[in-house]
DNA sequence: GTTGTTTGTGTTAGCGTTAACGCACACAAT
DNA sequence: ATTGTGTGCGTTAACGCTAACACAAACAAC
């Protein structure tokens, strides 16, 4: 008990015998055992991350802001990929049970995550969702204005004369693919330009093959587009890829627009026109409304954030010939 | 005792019981505690990842193989970034001790993460270092071969014509950096070229901006290189940032290698020559190592897998003019 | 009918902490 | 001298699980 006093900086202790302590404590290598501690105290200091795609940049990010915060509160993370799949991330959210994390992070799949998110509810375990909503279901929330931004990105795509805009999106029952296809849609429809539903190409975003494959298909149409708009980075990669295999040069062929940057793709050679959705922040904030609600555990209402993106002209979209002096 | 046999399978339950108890499981919606099996049991389920910067593709990706390989024996992985910084991976690997970690997979700091690492052995947990070695703590480990790599680059280099070589790199405490420039030296060596140390720029490849303002004093000479190695992918990405601002192309101006490549960078537009590493393999045989040390406590020699690079050329070396078919 | 063996279930103790309380001692106030 | 107020440290029990053993009942073997 006096150990454990020493240990957590209990005042109710002697000088000499917090020091003779501390010194067993570095003579013996003795190192507290955090799971005997979380069984009494009912707090780990450990928060669940869940997200559909680690090696995406945005959740990468993401994660990465994710960790800074934690760590700053003397938190750890435990981190989960979905790989979109919903069994999966049933199975992840109960183990974040088992764990006993003191609360969870999640890019949930989709809508359909409804059901694995409750779980979490029935065990009181605090949770913030990232980036996607999910229908039916309350809870903090930090995500993007998707709507907006997307249609900021058609409307630059129709302001450069272009008509014949499609659109890579992925299941309606992401949120995101939702409102930035709503947003593709507003633009259309503000310059008067019908929606041919053959240029929405429902695809599965998180693999760029998958995109490049449905781009290819969409790209050998004797009317094909003239413009792109993808529903998010990787998807631009798969239109990228599949410009590429078609022979076609972005964007004196084909012109590109996409939500979220691949910073370090744009840094080493600015390529990628974009909606830039500040990914870290994303992270950082919904781990700070995490650690604020495990503070005041009362706390009834919840809260939504949602951040700006930022607009950016590269080359992609065929707004300006070349990238400022670079190469190649 | 009883719940504890069905939750675990034991055979010795009868089916009546058997399903009474997983019928109360289901409608208490009970899930059991694994931070108290982890106390009685001495196996938690966790392993500890430890790297120097998420952000970073190639540690990226080699996370998302320890994740896959994790979640498919049924582990967890609680993620570390140490940032570079020798007492953030102090603590954390205190921090793995205390959680109960069932082993750690570490891409270390230095050499001087030396002293950091003996806490792991003191409590026998079994550790996997990744992409570093250090010096004077054995262990199993998974790195690439940085001098065959880095003599393979800057061969091609001089291959080009290229006479006047500098090279960005990293404190020499890390072992990679240490290897890539063996490799330049002995490169150099056999082509007869003598080492220009004003050509050899050690900087913090952790951090572009640092390497971006270090290779722009090193472009501001008058004799400056008219080509860089540089000893890692985020290097490479300072050196195409200091290029832009010294109004140089690349690879017209400076031409530009480096290890390990930004895949999706490369995937969207292929513009850097590079050592590609296999990274997320990196991630899935040091898991697999230490999940197989797990099995197989008894096991005493440690092992060591070296995994070749790929040598990929693109146009960053200017060894190409433009990219296969692609823009701008 | 006695002696094993197997099967299903219960009991006890212990994993390493800490919350809550207990108690001796010192020191001050009445 | 009595009462109160801290201070420093120890004891007990509990967190939720499982290893190890206990034991009754059923069933087989001699």
């Amino acid at each position: 008990m006096t150990v454990s006093r020493v240990v957590n900086g209990s005042p109710r202790v002697s000088p000499a015998t917090r020091k003779r302590v501390e010194e067993a404590v570095a003579e013996l290598g003795y190192v507290p055992n955090r799971l005997a501690r979380g069984l009494t105290q009912r707090r780990t200091g450990v928060i669940g991350l869940i997200v559909p795609d680690i090696a995406n940049p945005f959740y990468t990010l993401l994660v990465s802001g994710v960790e800074k915060v934690a760590a700053r509160a003397g938190c750890h993370v435990l981190l989960c990929n979905t790989h979109g799949d919903l069994e999966r991330e049933r199975d992840y959210l109960e183990d974040m049970v088992a764990f006993r994390a003191d609360g969870v992070l999640i890019a949930p799949v989709s809508d359909r995550s409804k059901s694995n998110l409750r779980t979490l509810a029935q065990h009181k375990l605090p949770v913030v969702l990232i980036d996607r909503t999910v229908q039916g279901f309350e809870s903090d929330l930090v995500q993007g204005d998707s709507v907006t931004g997307a249609r900021r990105l058609v409307d630059h795509l129709i302001e450069l004369g272009h008509r014949d805009i499609a659109m890579i999106t992925e299941d309606p029952s992401v949120s995101t693919a939702r409102d930035r296809y709503q947003g593709y849609d507003d633009a259309l429809g503000a310059a008067g330009i019908p929606v041919n539903p053959e240029y929405v190409v429902p695809s599965n975003a998180i693999d760029p093959e998958h995109v490049r494959n449905a781009t290819r298909r969409l790209l050998q149409r004797p009317d094909r587009p003239s413009a792109i708009f993808a529903v998010n980075n990787l998807a631009a990669l798969g239109v990228a890829e599949a410009a590429r295999d078609e022979g076609l040069t972005i964007p004196d062929d084909l012109a590109l627009v996409c939500f979220d940057d691949i910073d370090y793709a744009s840094r080493l050679y600015p390529f990628l026109t974009v909606m830039a959705q500040p990914a870290e922040t994303f992270g950082t904030i919904a781990g700070q409304l995490l650690l604020d609600r495990l503070e005041h555990p009362q706390g009834n209402r919840t809260r939504t954030v949602v951040l700006p993106a930022e607009f950016i002209v590269r080359v992609s979209c065929g707004a300006t010939r070349r990238p400022a002096g670079a190469a190649p």
